[in-house]
DNA sequence: CGAATATTTGAGGCCTATCAAAGTGAGTGG
DNA sequence: CCACTCACTTTGATAGGCCTCAAATATTCG
């Protein structure tokens, strides 16, 4: 076992006075939208809740009448197979939007549910229509967040079906290092939260396969884990190996379109 | 080997001398489109091609300067990882979009390459995103077909993290049947022409793999296929067997939101 | 009718799953 | 501050599903 330092607060403390804080939303990240919107945006949400770990806030095939906003902590959504067996197609992160097609649909065809303790935000249905009508940046920023998912969705599918488990996992860490924002040079640290049981049900693992996995990683001097907190001590080296490229994350910047 | 009647003309044929034929189109099949509307989609595309089976319409990472629609024949949105596995993340049949995020983004993560002999329809994106902004209703359309394609490919990591081959493959074929409106009663049958290679690519399985699946769904009397034609003498018990449920599809009745 | 493409079959091996149990760490209450 | 519990991580042994490599057969199309 790796003798590692300290690297973060292993999971961050929740501040209820606040109220919801959304500044770090990645909503509007993709600079769609003008202060107007975002205040707009912001004063539409209803207040902040602190959701338990493990916890529905949709279960599968239920009606949303709202759209949650992870504004702390982590969350996923998740389908299960009629056996039980348990597949994410989202990891949610601080500024994630859990259920985006309740915009248009009725019904959910997946559950949205939290990893971590997490604070929530929703914002109702007939708001965010409103907001999309109103604000034509706002509209755009659903457009955006929706073309999002599918980019990030369609690179899971290339990992479940076509790689490895060892490669799956680093690709995984690349991308949430670069989600969370956490990269500095060629290393990267940042809170992790997840179990190796959630781990493999992001991965299409067993969480078995999952812990062997990481021991790989470890061994290859990938990854330094302790306390809920992840180091990547050699990002180039991760990426290499799980043939990962940013690019489809589309961080650096945003195309500005000017549609609607 | 069973000896099965023909059902359908194995590959259908493609009619150069009608022009765009967007009739059946899936774009407004979602009844967000006017008459109006409607008119002015099929008045923005560009004239049908013929194109090749296993030709690139975007490549990887490329630029796109429009969007394809699939007008007839099957195409495919496919990503290939470093050491040169390929993993589709869709099917494309008549009326889908190949590249919907060209209207937000510059760069492709994933090709577009025809599967069979197909009649590909470009919107440049210039009038896509003018029609988006001047009619309401295709803006909507834009955006449910982004939430529909999201739908469709969490199904499928689901059964690519979690199902078995057979059960990858008989929810594939529910899906088929349903997106290209087969079923009556309890059977479906459609053209059919991917080959097993394929269906491999789209399953996360090797060819050889596929082979020895089919044929356990046609001992199973599960399917019968030959001469690129596919009929499922049981739809139930296939749904069964894949744990399909239709529902997420929404074919029935497609949610009307008044939203931007 | 022949070449190219696609399907089918066989044998053997590897990666990941399964089952079971031990070890570790965090939080709780006495 | 120390048992105690619960959740999570780690380890071991075995099995199985799917892969790999290779070649034969079938089908399509010019």
């Amino acid at each position: 076992m790796i003798a590692a330092q300290r690297l973060d607060p292993p999971v961050r403390q929740i501040d209820m006075a606040d109220g919801p804080q959304l500044d770090a939303t990645r909503l509007w990240q993709c600079d769609f939208l003008s202060r107007e919107e975002q205040q707009a945006l912001r004063s539409a949400v209803l207040p902040a809740k602190s959701v338990r770990p493990h916890t529905d806030l949709v279960r599968e095939a239920d009606r949303a009448g709202s759209l949650f906003i992870v504004v702390d902590g982590w969350a996923c959504r998740y389908a299960t197979t009629s056996a039980g067996a348990r597949q994410l197609s989202a990891v949610l992160v601080p500024g994630d939007v859990g259920n985006l097609d309740t915009l248009m649909f009725d019904r959910l065809d997946y559950g949205v549910r939290t990893l971590t303790q997490a604070m929530i935000v929703a914002l109702p249905r007939d708001r965010a229509l409103a907001l999309g009508t109103r604000y034509p940046g706002i509209g755009q920023a659903f457009t955006w967040l929706a073309l999002m998912e599918n980019a990030v969705l369609g690179k899971w599918a290339l990992s479940l079906g076509r790689r490895s488990s060892i490669e799956r996992l680093a690709h995984l860490l690349c991308e949430l290092s670069v989600r969370l924002g956490a990269e500095k040079d060629n290393q990267s640290s940042f809170a992790f939260p997840l179990t190796q049981e959630q781990l493999a049900d992001m991965l299409g693992l067993t969480p078995v396969h999952v812990n062997r996995t990481i021991q790989q990683l470890r061994a290859a001097d990938l990854i330094v884990n302790v306390h809920r907190a992840m180091m990547l001590p050699d990002v180039a080296r991760l990426r290499y190996l799980g043939g990962f490229d940013p690019a489809y994350l589309r961080v650096d910047r945003p195309a500005r379109a000017n549609i609607f």
